[in-house]
DNA sequence: CGTTCTATTGACATCATTCAACGCCGGTGG
DNA sequence: CCACCGGCGTTGAATGATGTCAATAGAACG
């Protein structure tokens, strides 16, 4: 449910991590130091770069966009840690987005090369990156659907459930996180005027439901605000 | 630019059709018929049903929706021959969304043990599924932004837009074509209200961007309608 | 030939945006 | 150290777009 996230193989085993590296199966030649650090506001690659490789990231945050015909940045996607960013590059091999990233982060790299041999050599990477992009589509639509289908309260809400579904996952804390992005990129990335945003978050912090502080975000009572995602509909 | 459409691979050729396979390079042992016919309002599967196979849709077109948690149906995309069908089922082995049909349709089935042999098999076959469901992300990902910024109007113009496109590459016209969808499917695939796509359509109609002829719809001039998405953005 | 699903149109209500003003905070230079 | 400045965030009032409700007509199907 972790709509605004993408695709996750865990991270590069290669690069030291806990975690399972999809790659994992086929024993890499491990001379290479794949990974590397970015600041804030730096950028993995553009739009219309030449598609060359897949990443992994590896610890911080980060976020894709595409400009848009009349300039300005449309967020798509955001991803955290052991998200898989660059599979739109398939398509025409060259990459459709821009990447940059919201906080100091650490991302490995995984050469076409790297990734087409582990294709071809098991099941169990092909397997786990069906998985993956499957589950990724399977998310989008479900993103999609609350775009479409949801009021402006509701669409804050499944985000903020999101995020802190997102960082359960990662081992952080579900209930009292952090925004590494700034009010201007959630209103951007879900369609909203910046000042709804504010509004809808003083809103909900008189009612109850969370509590803000800067960017620091209180969920109160998560299975009460699921709940308040399906109901509200209803 | 077909944004509600999904993954294309190709029809199958084991099925006599002209296009080319995704399956193709594995010479499929052709014993088995793989396609049938389905009629309108029929299902190709129900959200919940175990994943055993993908599909090819030959003819016809489909929706796929989900059964939300307050009963109600809701879109999450329109398929045309030549779209592949049944990706999301990789994720859990289980399909998370229902198929049915909007007109009478001819479909291939893949098994999965068919479709796993020939990822083994084949780099090309790998090369066309990454690029289709790379394709298919980007799409979603237009869609979405298309969703959250675009107005009402500008939404059913791209839907109609990518109609045509998608027409057009099945060798229909681009310019005049039938809707085999009702105005409540459109309405509740966009997230808009029924009555909104009637005055939507008649208002575009009366304008002279369209002719409206119950399910016919022609586009009068479609680099203008293009044209017109981009600008009233600005 | 009637019943049901689909589509159109009008009046009204509501939600979200826009415009404008202001506060806060961190950085930078005097 | 302080003053200024730009980016970020909040709040209010007015406007506009889209939804809701209701009535009716047309189309499809048995």
């Amino acid at each position: 449910m972790s709509v605004q996230i993408s695709s996750q193989l865990g991270v590069c085993q290669r690069c030291g991590s806990s975690d399972v590296c999809f790659t994992g199966a086929y024993k890499a030649n491990a001379q290479s130091m794949p990974h590397k650090t970015y600041q804030r506001k730096s950028s993995l690659y553009f739009m219309g770069d030449p598609f060359t490789a897949i990443y992994i990231l590896r610890s911080g945050s980060a976020k894709s966009f595409i400009n848009t015909a009349e300039g300005n940045e449309q967020i798509s996607k955001f991803y955290f840690s052991g998200d898989m960013i660059g599979l739109e590059g398939f398509d025409n091999m060259i990459h459709t987005q821009s990447v940059s990233f919201l906080e100091t982060s650490s991302v490995c790299r995984i050469s076409l090369p790297e990734f087409n041999r582990a294709m071809s050599e098991s099941h169990e990477v092909r397997q786990r990156l069906l998985k993956s992009m499957s589950h990724s589509i399977i998310d989008e639509q479900l993103l999609l659907m609350s775009m479409t289908q949801y009021s402006s309260e509701q669409r804050l809400l499944k985000f903020l459930l999101d995020l802190s579904a997102r960082f359960k996952q990662s081992g952080l804390s579900e209930q009292i996180f952090h925004l590494t992005m700034t009010r201007i990129d959630i209103a951007n990335f879900l369609g909203l005027a910046i000042e709804t945003i504010s509004r809808l978050l003083t809103k909900m912090d008189s009612q109850g439901l969370i509590k803000v502080n800067n960017r620091q975000i209180t969920l109160c009572d998560i299975s009460h605000l699921r709940r308040c995602l399906v109901k509200q509909v209803a």
